[in-house]
DNA sequence: CGCTGCCTTGATCTTCTTCAAAACGTGTGG
DNA sequence: CCACACGTTTTGAAGAAGATCAAGGCAGCG
């Protein structure tokens, strides 16, 4: 069993707050769907974006506000998430720079669904809604790009939705962590470290479970070999395996 | 007790199959981010769609296939779903004339990663990927209107994996029969009766548990005045009590 | 150094699944 | 029109998975 309890996350404790207009144009560059853009037409776009900048835990908008810009994260992580009657949150997804959350709504008279939360100290870029809306009509190429990620979206969120609906919570587990591990792991030391602070609450809000029981299986995985963990912090030591458990195979 | 037990279902026994051209025009009319078209250009876009008629159950695409077109429904009932290993299916969505489903990639090279089946005899429309990818550039408007709905899907999948994560069965069923009753529903005499042939295991398909719970749980429902219900049917009769169930209310 | 918040572990209890079998409805063919 | 046969639905009882309740331990921080 590894002794290694410390955390080996360093994260850049980014001034953040406020981002240079150097890093915005870098992260509006960097963003997928307006990759194609000339630099004119992106500084024009940057011109209509304001920044602000979240501490952790801070929230950015809350279920039931009005749904009035588009948002891209630029610096720091994100995360989306629901609320339940019983306290109970539920976790749908975590951001990372270069992705965009907030209103697509034609009729913008609509209110957020869920609940954006900065989850790391974080620099976000926002528009307003009737400016967003412009652009796919000057640059069709971006608006189907829009419509590419929402689709990926579409397609995780029933992957999840199938989870759920079909397996143990060990396999749930198993599946966000090689979902996490993908989207946000380094090569470490440790193993494919997670880049961020991650607690078992975290993992039992994006599994559908509790705690208690994120903790067991967990520790279940780190006796088995597949993940060293401590406290806000996982890593992948044993993929192969871990995805054994995830996927599907056999009846 | 209602000793009601056949089916209120009245299934227009469509010939489907084919449908006319005169219908294909009025669905495309009829398809939300169609509308604002004018004839002329409805009848070009119309060129580009051919049409194929499916019996109950059939398979359209499976998981898998190479995801090379876009679908609209324009007649009958297509259910999307994903499999499972241990034969577990989960249904994600129940489409009505007017909806469209199957590839939105920009990458054309993706595969489906849901199946479409006929859920009663269908009709569908469908169009090259990369005949549909040039609508949006053509009219901005359809492509914003598309993001517009994948907006809403994306929530409303959100919502389900909210459900599915923090909430009982009892509640996840009630939950199902409401958006089934808001988009089937048609006021009849035995209440606001889901106009779909529904068993109890498409049920438990879509609230992500088994055929007996789901049994159970209706049953219980009919005891209590909630819904009226047969073999492949359900009626909701009392849609407050109802949605009291499925919605959150105190901690 | 002690506080606070996170993590672990155990015991109990509820919910839901699983397995099994009987009852019912629907459509079919006599 | 009736009776049969099939698939759906219901119900029961046993079992498992996970939630809940309750302590105690450990890391990091002021």
């Amino acid at each position: 069993m590894s002794e290694r309890r410390k955390t080996p996350l360093d994260l850049e404790t980014i001034p953040a707050q406020q981002c240079s207009v150097q890093l915005r144009l870098e992260i509006l560059g960097r963003v997928p769907f307006f990759s194609g853009l000339t630099r004119e037409n992106l500084e024009a776009i940057n011109r209509s974006f304001r920044e602000r900048g979240y501490l952790p835990g801070e929230t950015i908008y809350f279920t039931g506000d009005p749904a009035a810009r588009f948002y891209v994260v630029a610096d720091g992580r994100v995360k989306l998430l629901r609320h339940t009657a019983g306290g109970k949150d539920v976790l749908l997804d975590m951001l990372t720079p270069g992705e965009f959350f907030g209103s697509l709504e034609l009729s913008g008279e609509g209110e957020h669904a869920e609940t954006a939360q900065a989850h790391t100290a974080a620099c976000v870029l926002s528009i307003e809604q009737s400016d967003f809306r412009q652009i796919p009509g000057r640059f069709p190429a971006v608006g189907l790009a829009i419509l590419d990620i929402m689709n990926q979206r579409l397609k995780a969120a029933h992957e999840l939705v199938r989870q759920l609906s079909a397996h143990s919570a060990e396999r749930r587990i198993a599946y966000i962590l090689l979902r996490l591990g993908d989207k946000l792991g380094k090569p470490r030391k440790v193993g494919l470290l997670i880049e961020v602070p991650l607690s078992r609450d975290d993992l039992a809000q994006m599994a559908g479970t509790t705690t208690e029981t994120a903790s067991r299986v967990l520790s279940q995985f780190q006796k088995d070999g597949l993940i060293d963990s401590g406290r806000q912090w996982v890593a992948i030591t044993n993929r192969e395996q871990l995805a054994g458990l995830a996927l599907d195979e056999l009846s």
